[in-house]
DNA sequence: CATCATTACTTAGATGTTCTAGGTAACACT
DNA sequence: AGTGTTACCTAGAACATCTAAGTAATGATG
């Protein structure tokens, strides 16, 4: 939203990482390009915000990480979804559904 | 009245008021009813988060306030879209638009 | 070969919104 | 007298995101 010192709604970004990794593990730089790719630059994932969450996830359960090698040979974190994770996405995409149906139905409503 | 676990993502509350004021003046108490009803309560709007974004979107010039009677016979604060307010709104759902439509094709994106 | 861009991760601190959890006050109904 | 509703107020906590640093290795450029 255009709000000054926030592209992301506070609770999406966790989200969007774990339907990441539900195609298969990736590391961090990977998973921020992804999904910038995917949405046309719509989405920006800062390192800062991404770095953060990852561990938050990996604390609650929800991904686990391996060190590894990156497609170009460089050392990176590949992270890889839990049981516990793939719940936690399906709980959190019906939240996303039932919140943004909600306020795009009051933004689309005509008086 | 409010469900516990119903909780309103950052940046969305200012949104949702100032659409609920494109039907006019409301106090503040109608417009978290408006919210609650037309939503069927898929969002709650918390007084604590209400009255402070009131008070923020009046300090920036959105929204106007004014001392009035509710239709209850009760003393009530009556907000009204400003000019600039209607612009921001206008702001605020194209971003919505384009935020939740990325969040949206990526969550229902297959692989 | 010196420099710059890119890949990849890290982290401290600032920012800003929302929630919790109280509070005031008037009125209606029992 | 007590409870519920309307209507507003506010301090403090919680929390995710951003800003802005940094490390380090590789690749490209001139």
């Amino acid at each position: 939203m255009a709000r000054p010192g926030a592209d992301l709604l506070q609770g999406t970004l966790e989200t969007l990482v774990l339907k990441t990794l539900t195609w298969g593990p990736r590391h961090g730089y990977a998973i921020a390009r992804w999904l910038e790719g995917t949405t046309e630059d719509a989405l920006v994932i800062e390192e800062g915000s991404l770095y953060p969450a990852l561990y938050r996830m990996e604390r609650k359960g929800w991904i686990e990480a391996e060190w590894g090698m990156s497609e170009l040979g460089r050392r990176a974190k590949f992270y890889q979804l839990t049981g516990a994770g793939r719940a936690r996405l399906k709980d959190e995409v019906a939240a996303w559904r039932r919140f943004s149906g909600a306020v795009g139905r009051v933004l689309e409503a005509r008086g």
